[in-house]
Formats: C-alpha cells, sequence, structure tokens
DNA sequence: ATCCTTGATGTTAGCGCTAACAATGTTGGC
DNA sequence: GCCAACATTGTTAGCGCTAACATCAAGGAT
C-alpha cells in the first residue's frame, strides 16, 4: 500500500511493467490486455495494436508466476538425471530438452550425485517443489526406478531405461536385441563363443546386454563363459581385457569380446594392443553406443548403435500422453526403441 | 466459488491441500502454518510439531508458484546452452547443474539450436518468461556473445568461454596458456615447429587455442605454418591430417602437430596410422581436453586438461555475486581457470 | 418494433502465499 | 502490583494474473 503509494505519486519510478501499466498506457482495461497476450480472438484489430505497442514500448512481459498461480500450470516438466557426464544420458537429455521445447514446456533439471533413496527423495522434492507438471526420469539403475516407484511425486513420472516392473511406464533401446545382433554377429564370423565384459552391473542396461548376450549364446549352442564386471570406465576395460589376456595364456580359447559400451572397448583395445595380440586378427571387439570416435579408432570399432534423440522424443511424448490421460492408464506404457549393429573393422573371423 | 463451495460441503472431495487445510487441521491460522514452513524462530514448540505432524497427515507441499509471486523471487537460473553433446559444454552444464542446487536454486534449461540472433532471443525469451533470477551462458561462439550482449534480457547474465569485449562477465579455461604449454612441450622435445588442426573456427575457444600455439612458435621463433580449419568431429580431424600427411610427402617436414580437442586427435591418430606412420616416433600428437579415453588410445593421448567441474562452479559463483550486487558493478568480472598439460605417450622427440 | 444473438469490452473475485501490523498473553524489573 | 519488553498468534491486504460474469452496442430474425 505504502509502497503503491509512492509509485502512484511518482510514475518515474522504474519497476517491471505489469498488466495494469500496459492497459493504463493503451488505454483498455487490464483484461484487454490478457486477452490480446493471450491471443484471445474477440479484440477489435485496432485495440490490438494500441495495446501491442504499449507492451514494446514498456518493455512487458507476462508474469509467469502470477499466470502459474491462477490457472494451476506451471508448463514446466522435471528431468532427474544420474550422471549426465556419460554419453548416452547426456545425449538422451538433449532430446528431452529439445522435445519439451517444441512442445511449449519448460524444464527444470536435477542431477543425482548418489543413488541412495535419500539422495533420490531429495531430487524428487526438489521438483515437487517445482510444482513440474510431470517428469521424465533417466533412471538406469535398479535401485533408483525402485526409490522412483515408491516415492508418492511427481507423477506423472516417466522413466528411461528404467526396466519392467517398477509400475512405471518406460522408454528403452532395445538392449537385448542389441546385444543379441552383436553376438550372432561374431558367431556368424565363426567364433565359438564370445566373451562378455559387462558394464556397472548395478546398471539395468548392463544387466539387459548380458541378457541378449547370453540368449545369442544359447540359441547358437555356444558354451557361455563367465560375464566380466566393469563399471563403464576404460581403465575397467583396460584392466578386464588383461585378464583374459591371461586366461588365453593358461590355453582359453578367447577370440571373441563383446563388451558393455565403446569406452570400456577402447581400453580393451589398449590392453590388447599392450599384449601383442591384433585386432580383429587374433581376438573381435564389439561395443556398444557408437560414440562418434569409434569410427576413427584403429581399428574403427564395432558397435551397437542407440538412437538417443528418439529415446528422448518418444519418453516426452509418453510424457506428455500420461498428462492428458491424467492417470487413467488402463496399462503401463512401455516404448521400446531398436537398437542397430555397425559393422566395423574390429570384427573379422577367428584365427584358424 | 461454485466449486469453492463445492468443497466446503464435501470435504472429501480430494485436491492438494493448501496451507488453509493443514491450519484447519492443526488448529492455528496459516500464517503459523507459515511460519513453521519457513522457520521463523518465534513458534511455541509444541504448536510447531502440531503443524508438522498435520503437514505430514496431509502430504502437504508448499506451492512454490503462490510463494514466488509473492516475494518476488523465483529461486531458479537460467542456464543457455550450445550443443550439449560435446563433452566439454557438458561437463559444464552438470558442474553448474550441481553448483546450483548447493546454493538452493532451481535450473531451467534451454538449448540453442542454432546461432542465429533469432534463435538466440528465442531461447532468451524462453529465460525472461521463466523469470530467471540471473542466467548462465555457455556460448562458446563470437555470435552467440554479441546476440546475448546486443539483448536486454535475461540478466544478470554470466558468459561460459564467452571471450573479451562483450562487456559480460566471464569464466573460461585458459584456452592461451593451455595452447602454450602444450606447443612448448613439443618444441621442448626437439620439433622444430608444431603444426596446428583447430577447431571449428566459430568457436572462440578455437580461437583462443590457435593464439596461444602462435604465440608459443612466436616466442621460441619457429616457423608459423598455416593452422588447418576442422569442426571439432574426429572425421575432420582424420581428413585434415591426411592433408598434412601429402605435405609431407612432398616434402614438408611435419613432425608434430597440436589439435584442437580430442575426438579431432583421435580422428588424426587413425589418418597417421593408415598413412603408415608411427606416432611418436614419426610424428607426435598433442590434443585438448583430456577426454576419460585419452588415456587409454593407443598410443595415449597427450591432451590438455580441463577442470569443467571448476568452470561450473566460478561460473555459479561469479552469477551469484553479480546477483548480490544487483547490477552495481564496478567492472566487468573474469575468472579464468588454469588449464593443465598431461604428458602421455603420443609425444616424443622428432626423428632424426 | 421486439427479441435474441454476437462481438467487444469492463468488473469482480479469487489462485495460495507472505509481509505488515494488530492483538493477545507472559515475563521480569522496579 | 504496574508497565515495558518480548514471545506467540491472528487478521488483513495484496503479489499479477485469468475465469466468469456483466455490460453495452450493433445488427438480423421474427
Amino acid at each position: 500500500m505504502l509502497f503503491g503509494g509512492v509509485v502512484q505519486v511518482n510514475p518515474a519510478e522504474s519497476r517491471t511493467p505489469v498488466m495494469a501499466d500496459v492497459a493504463r498506457l493503451a488505454g483498455v482495461s487490464h483484461q484487454t490486455v490478457s486477452r490480446v497476450v493471450n491471443g484471445h480472438p474477440n479484440v477489435r484489430e485496432e485495440t490490438v495494436l494500441r495495446v501491442r505497442r504499449a507492451i514494446d514500448e514498456l518493455g512487458y512481459h507476462r508474469n509467469s508466476t502470477a499466470r502459474a498461480l491462477v490457472t494451476r500450470r506451471t508448463n514446466t516438466l522435471g528431468v532427474i538425471a544420474f550422471d549426465t557426464t556419460l554419453f548416452g544420458p547426456a545425449q538422451t537429455l538433449a532430446g528431452i530438452e529439445r522435445a519439451a521445447r517444441e512442445a511449449g514446456y519448460f524444464l527444470s533439471m536435477v542431477s543425482l550425485d548418489d543413488v541412495s533413496p535419500d539422495g533420490v527423495a531429495t531430487a524428487a522434492d526438489y521438483l515437487i517443489q517445482q510444482s513440474v507438471e510431470g517428469c521424465v526420469a533417466i533412471a538406469p539403475q535398479r535401485s533408483l526406478v525402485e526409490a522412483l516407484a515408491a516415492l508418492s511425486g511427481p507423477r506423472p513420472l516417466v522413466t528411461v531405461e528404467g526396466g519392467e516392473g517398477s509400475g512405471l511406464p518406460v522408454v528403452c533401446v532395445d538392449q537385448v536385441q542389441g546385444a543379441r545382433d552383436a553376438v550372432h554377429h561374431l558367431l556368424g564370423l565363426g567364433h565359438t563363443t564370445v566373451h562378455h565384459i559387462e558394464g556397472d552391473p548395478l546398471w539395468l542396461e548392463s544387466e539387459a546386454r548380458v541378457v541378449g548376450w547370453r540368449r545369442a549364446l544359447e540359441e547358437a549352442g555356444a558354451p557361455v563363459p563367465e560375464p566380466l564386471q566393469g563399471d563403464w570406465s576404460p581403465r575397467s576395460g583396460y584392466e578386464l581385457a588383461f585378464s583374459l589376456v591371461e586366461r588365453r595364456a593358461a590355453g582359453e580359447r578367447v577370440t571373441a569380446i563383446f563388451v558393455g559400451n565403446d569406452q570400456m572397448a577402447i581400453g580393451v583395445l589398449r590392453a590388447l594392443h599392450e599384449a601383442g595380440l591384433n585386432v580383429p586378427g587374433d581376438v573381435s571387439v564389439v561395443g556398444f553406443d557408437d560414440v562418434p570416435e569409434a569410427e576413427y579408432l584403429t581399428p574403427s570399432l564395432t558397435t551397437v548403435y542407440q538412437d538417443f534423440a528418439q529415446v528422448g522424443r518418444e519418453s516426452l511424448a509418453l510424457l506428455l500422453g500420461e498428462i492428458d490421460r491424467n492417470g487413467s492408464a488402463d496399462r503401463i506404457a512401455r516404448r521400446v526403441v531398436p537398437a542397430r549393429l555397425r559393422v566395423r573393422g574390429s570384427s573379422g573371423p577367428p584365427p584358424p
């Protein structure tokens, strides 16, 4: 009241203009300004122009907070992500961001530092606080998905690579099929079996790739060696490859390695090189992800391509559908994006 | 009114609870609830407990929109980024996100698809709409920074790798020093000069690395060959390296290549390998970025490390400072994070 | 001429919250 | 025992916007 009064007396007092200021300048009611701003049809053309001019003159911007309060719509979606510095999550995030912008939504982002239920609850609270209308969780670990499923908010919630059985809608790449294709490719080249260096075993993607790898071997009647557990890092690929090299030296036949991602595959290539083994002459290597540099490694890396942009788009489409449906889902939605094998130089027939 | 009436008559009607609901259940005024929620000191302990219980029972969450409307603070910062799928921007974004969360701010993100002034204006409008209290622009191109500087909002605005002369505060890695260190390292090994494959010449980082490279050569009195212009992609590194190989075949002495980033360096290593040249025996290669796989390439890549997490933290600190200072800056702030050379296997003395 | 429809605008009442002030007790110094 | 100082709680008035209704003029159908 006091402040308002001061402003009345001294109109030169500069503060961000509000709708009433525009209305005064244009000589209309604030409601008419609202109509113009929102593109309401029943406003005389001349009035529209007058209001537009006033808006430009004052540099008016609609206060989205006030609008959100009354419309009860924040127009904001949330994203919960775990480790966006990795290739897949970063790509997916970019895809989601783009799709959200195209759909006219704002995006609010939280990154998880740890996968503890507490950390997840904190992140979820953060988004609830923001009153997001829905949320996408790039939730690659089982414990993370479970923690999210157990929480009451935010909803609706779509998971990316969230696995099955959580009761939450999910978008994912067909990891099982991708891994199967990779292993079939190697078996088709004549390898009697394929060893596997998996990613972080806590990740659902890692799990699914193990399933696909095992299934392909079983389908072909090939022996199934014990998979080695890595953590997605080049270092782990490097170290685990050395343990395979040792087993090879001990007489085991290791001619093909399917690696959980390209970063580890780079470590594997390095280890094999150091061990004096030729790729693909002595050992074939297949990765997963198809990072941009895969084609330019020495040798170029056979790998499995994942369309992360598509995953982003699909998850946003799914989320918007859930928002429209407003919780009345007849069944849990699930969208699967196919993976695609990219055959390059690191895979070939086994040595005689 | 009508709806309100219905709710009154039928309290079982479930809708998200508001402060008044909590107040009624706890037998206090809504203001007391507000005091409890905001940790105001002068509330009797027993009252606090009663209110807390009511909050838990109803699953109440404060409506941040209403709060923002009255406090005139959205508690939200914006990020404008260009191509977050690249290593540097993705890392920086993660650093900013973390720092923002620790400072109690929400983060709203926009990604730019193109660097046209129109695209930038649209992105800026998007954040103004959101009423962000400040903004960080991961703005690696001159045109982008200029477009941002020309706009009236959002403010305050801190740029990352935004160069000088825009009039905007900036946080950056010391690209010039990093490049200089890399070139000094190569000259110190005995190379008579160092060739340069630069990144996308529209990027300021690329420009700064060229400056550092040139300065180091000039300081040493070494000849300065024409730099080759790439686009950060492995493909461009691969193709440009071939043109250097040709010049070598034509008699030019090319024994050391400083490459604008690690991705291109991977392409370079590949091209040299295909040309039958040994690294570092025939040609030394140094990259920039220190991506996680650099250490595990064959040979392991000498490169320049950038502490992106630090850049993220610094830019947020700078932004918060600007917000506090509320536009009364005496001079344009600038924070420089040092780069660090990582010497590995891809650099060595020149052939005799 | 009368009524209803339609278009263009204004008026009013909140959305859920916090700031400011008012109204109580409650304590302690003298 | 009285009053100042303080702690605790309640009351009121908006923040800037949109939805709903009210108003008024200008036709067209009857």
